[in-house]
DNA sequence: TACTTGAGTGTATCAAGATTCGTCAATTGC
DNA sequence: GCAATTGACGAATCTTGATACACTCAAGTA
């Protein structure tokens, strides 16, 4: 019985004998009359193939002490440390982060909740990847993009794929918001919402929010991001600093305190809203690194948050300062 | 507190950057200023640990085909099926049944439930070892034994062990039966069920399952199980034999049409009745091997079983027979 | 104080698994 | 119908990770 039609199902056996039962390669390959070469293949093959996964579990209350005083400090209601394993290497930050989001989401009950989410997010772009499909699938269960597009064409394709995937691993429906995230004018805004009867379905969407996955940020152009075009230009990043930013969320701006900062800028964006996000318990954000520092606090200190992803450093450093 | 967490915390550091960055031992050694042995031992250790974990997916509809037969023929709700490596091997068997079973109900939403478990069945057993903890613990889940304790002591300490994890593992509170399962007369029985008050609360628990796992067995007395103390003589499993009967379910007898056999026998259990097991999509059984072909069988005939886990031989001959 | 014990670590070595390379068969293109 | 190409495979080889052994250090014990 050497040939087993079904690839998958070879994958899947040889694959159990070897974690499961914990089978040597050699053995493996002796019993079903194959190199051991092709094993180790195979091996990789259903790795790939995700019929594989290894996972390292953070373990819970591993930080439970920072944890504790962060959640008292800033009244979070959750609270999660992550290990950087490098405090200058944001993709590696982000990666981790990403990792640790993947793991509580899974844990969450999502089934029929209205979930907004930030597709243009580095962190919640990892998460996404980290992710392990659900079983449960549910048509009532939405997935809400909560900005538009930003950045270059290639981003937004990245982030449309994003937002898909992530609907298809939660088990739910995804909502685009087919528009740029930010127009040059109010009335161009008004009228890219009113073209596009997808757009404005997602717009609806947001107000019925149960979760939201906010991205958190700074008031400078990150790097894959360019100015103008559909995102804010220089000098408007230099307005909102001159009227007290430090940070934004899902690009509204909030000053130190995380008081809104409310100008015309607000009127160009399409997107949520920070008097959309959902009422408590249901503020999501995964964010970390040192140049994201100040946004964060500012988040926190205007409530906008209250499950927080972070890195030990930010941690740390939300602590003591 | 923290004196325990550190190495804990090492380990998972070592772990993410080894399985999640895919950093070589030697590369992460020289980063830590450790040596490579240490790497190697730090990554066995949490393993060992359970902060590192490997599972391997069943593909949903590997066996589409089959268990789509299985489920029409038997009017069952659910069917997995998962490749013996040997079959003669029950051992194996049990363990690979459980690990799919571990993998379907932790796909499961059972928060807030009441679940009938099974802790001497082997196959339940190798589930619980495989079960992933769940973060969502709930005080209104309970997992109640269906049986009381059979076989010799070894062996009912595991059980204990087994349901409290698997209790733990779910995050709801475990309700023991703590008398033997077997007992050698009616009224003895009725003052072992009045003598402990948890043991009555588990009793009175299963009139509100609305999820079981049991167990499939033979007419004999297998491996680890001994005649007479809390369990059935030869004489009594002969005596059931003679009426018909060619399986159990929990210690219930049931003929090759499944029909129930009702004997004085019955009021020597305490556990679960077959009229007790939850009203539909909520019967679980995870068994397999050739020797408990027959039983299966019964079970399936006699619709005591909603959702059938079990292995490619047995699922097989269930079709062909 | 001196001795014993045991856990934890690094070095050197060995075994296990990944990879390279040549062969062969199936498929594609001319 | 015949190269050419692609992909799968196994044997040999190389790399990576596991382990045996020796050493250190701390804590207990005579």
């Amino acid at each position: 019985m050497a040939a087993d039609s079904e690839p998958r199902r070879f994958m899947t056996k040889v694959a159990r004998m070897y974690y499961t039962h914990g089978i040597r390669q050699i053995e493996i390959a002796a019993n079903l009359g194959i190199s051991q070469a092709r094993v180790s293949r195979l091996l990789q093959a259903a790795e790939q193939a995700k019929i594989v996964r290894t996972i390292v579990v953070i373990p819970e209350g591993l930080h439970a002490e920072i944890e504790e005083d962060l959640q008292g400090r800033y009244g979070l209601s959750q609270v999660h440390v992550v290990e950087a394993l490098d405090p200058n290497d944001e993709a590696g930050i982000n990666r981790d982060l990403g990792e640790a989001a993947a793991l509580i989401l899974s844990a969450m009950q999502l089934s029929g909740k209205t979930i907004g989410f930030t597709s243009w997010s580095r962190s919640l772009r990892s998460l996404v990847a980290t992710l392990e499909p659900s079983k449960k699938k549910s048509d009532a269960t939405r997935i809400v993009e909560m900005l538009g597009d930003v950045g270059p064409p290639q981003l937004q394709h990245d982030s449309t794929r994003s937002t898909q995937r992530f609907a298809d691993l939660i088990g739910g429906t995804p909502l685009f918001i087919r528009a740029p995230g930010v127009l040059s004018s109010a009335e161009v805004r008004e009228a890219m919402i009113s073209y596009d009867a997808h757009t404005r379905e997602a717009i609806a969407a947001l107000d019925e929010l149960d979760v939201a996955l906010v991205g958190i940020g700074t008031c400078s152009i990150d790097a894959p991001l360019e100015p103008g075009g559909n995102f804010f230009t220089v000098e408007q990043f230099e307005m909102a600093k001159s009227l007290g930013a430090v940070g934004q969320i899902n690009l509204r701006f909030i000053d130190a305190e995380g008081i809104p900062i409310e100008s015309e800028l607000d009127s160009l964006v399409i997107g949520v809203t920070l008097a959309q996000l959902p009422a408590k318990g249901g503020r999501f954000a995964v964010a970390g690194g040192r140049s994201k520092y100040e946004a964060v606090r500012a988040a926190l200190r205007g409530h906008w948050i209250d499950t927080l992803i972070t890195d030990m450093e930010t941690a740390e450093r939300l602590l003591r300062e």
